[in-house]
DNA sequence: CTGTTAGCGCGTTCAA
DNA sequence: TTGAACGCGCTAACAG
């Protein structure tokens, strides 16, 4: 392994200046720094960065932390997005990742959970999807022992920072755009159209800014508004549109998932109502084709998340980011292995 | 931060006895070493694992390198599978992960790879699928700098191991069940039963073992067999179908997209015939309810190929190691987000 | 502008 | 059975 010292020695110079020249420290010679990148390329010299860490006491690395419960294959793809949003931009910015999911941390409480960051020298992390169940997360976070970036938990702090799309304008958005788009299909006469909601999870924090989203729009329009929960799952909403979907105009849904439910009712139902879902996955558009959604670029919220993170590691104070959504109409998709 | 020092000190003792202790050397008495152990709790000690990888030039790092293209939604459930296993049992073994997706290689040649991997100072890696298009990962393997444990590619060497289960027989066993699952579907009037295989790709490493599994049971069984290539597209699957599968007994599929393909095909031609899969994807069973696939457990794929690269930094040679394949019905899931 | 030097936290001889 | 001491490769004052 060519260390630092040897690259010094083959350029005629101190391992410090090496050092400085690598890290482009000003008030170095031009003829010093190309000496240095000679004997670099020469000796094919690669920065241990383990040895940086432990003497600069920076490690440079991210922990990403996830929750990808086994057997929630539809939205792996979220996950998977995620993953390669934030794995690309850390390699970018020439930092480094450490992937934890929740479930490495359940025998652990939070003292444990520090401790084991700690030693993994990380110095922030980016927390990916948290509900309000997942308490022993908030209180690692509430700790603020490491710059944390948030994606989609409306917290702010110091050291602390969230990013996300704007979910109560987006659910407005996607639900307008369901209704206008489907005009033709809804009466004219019956007063108020009439809306079935069915949101996420009371649990999670972005379902009362969704919910909120769409009650302005009802009051807006003038709707008739039903809100259910269906906790994220395609069969619970399944049951709620079986249940009281029939008779509804538009049934505007918290997630894709719960919309491909809606749809899989309506049919068993025999009827046609618009849908709409929230999310963008691809599995909506293979099997639910044509049907509106708001689309979330998972891969820009990583990266994002990213920079914001880097931006509290380089000890600038934390703020809420927001990432923008887009409204989009799934089709058909040919789907690779 | 708790260093080693600060444990010896509150223990009475030397670093480096708490070091041995740490590692289990033999020669420590029984009082120092209840001693040290008091001296680690009360302190809450915890290894600084970025010193302890500087000084013993062994870091315990794996690298988990796979290719999620982007846009590959259905199977990302086989990635986040392969990432969870591997994660969990390097966890479990006190080890440390370093993901890297190839898409982060592409602007790198062999050379920059391997300067990348050793910059990162891991000691060996695991390859989750790779086809015979990726040179550069071949090459990479081919080098021998890094013990490497490739899923699905048969190739072995002194530092080198593969993880798999035995594709052959799989694709022999689905076929079979399927065929014996549908006997009543099947004529029996008019001489060998005529199916048609959609294989996966040329350039996949398992594709000549499962369409070998294919062939034998064909023979055994006096079957009519055609074999056309699907490249693991569900569309293409779908056109092959729909160009040749009208007057088939028994469609089998090498991978499940390819079988959800062909049974949509089939329901556009409006005929029924018995189709099977492979691997096992909870979208099988939400979109081709009750199909026969192989069920691979990827999970433990995984983590069996960590445990076998463990072996191999532990110096132990290369070998092939097969995992146990199932057969599975899929059923409908209830799917949550 | 460049070199000297003192650690970073730990593993590992080698003495004792 | 234990401890002192050196060094892993690098960063960061500080000195020159």
């Amino acid at each position: 392994m060519v260390s630092i010292r040897d690259v010094a020695e083959r350029a005629g110079v101190a391992i410090s200046t090496v050092s400085k020249v690598l890290h482009h420290y000003p008030n170095i010679s031009e003829a010093t720094q190309e000496k240095v990148h000679a004997a670099i390329k020469e000796l094919n010299y690669v920065p241990n960065s383990i040895a940086a860490a432990l003497s600069s006491k920076k490690s440079g690395r991210i922990a990403l932390l996830m929750d990808p419960k086994r057997q929630t294959a539809a939205i792996d793809q979220v996950f998977m997005q995620y993953l390669i949003g934030a794995l690309d931009c850390i390699k970018e910015l020439d930092l480094e990742a450490v992937t934890i999911f929740f479930s490495m941390l359940d025998n652990m409480d939070v003292d444990d959970i520090i401790r084991y960051l700690m030693s993994l020298n990380i110095s922030g992390f980016i927390v990916f999807n948290m509900s309000r169940e997942d308490k022993k997360i908030r209180d690692l976070i509430e700790r603020e022992e490491f710059p944390a970036v948030l994606v989609d938990v409306p917290l702010v702090g110091e050291k602390m920072s969230c990013v996300g799309i704007d979910h109560e304008q987006a659910q407005y958005d996607v639900a307008q755009k369901t209704i206008v788009d489907n005009i033709q299909y809804l009466p004219e006469d019956h007063g108020p159209q009439s809306v079935l909601y069915i949101a996420g999870n009371g649990n999670g924090y972005v379902t009362a800014d969704r919910t909120k989203g769409m009650r302005r729009l009802a009051q807006e329009l003038n709707l008739n508004l039903t809100v259910r929960y269906g906790d994220y799952s395609e069969k619970k909403a399944r049951d709620i549109t079986l249940a009281a979907g029939k008779d509804r105009d538009v049934i505007v849904c918290a997630s894709d998932l719960m919309a491909i439910g809606a749809m899989n009712a309506l049919r068993d139902l025999d009827v046609f109502h618009p849908v709409c879902g929230f999310d963008g996955i691809t599995l909506m558009g293979y099997v639910g084709k044509q049907m509106n959604t708001v689309q979330q670029d998972f891969y820009q919220i990583a990266r994002t998340a990213v920079l914001e993170v880097k931006r509290l590691m380089e000890g600038e104070s934390g703020q809420k980011v927001v990432v923008p959504h887009t409204l989009v109409r799934m089709e058909y998709l040919d789907i690779i292995r």
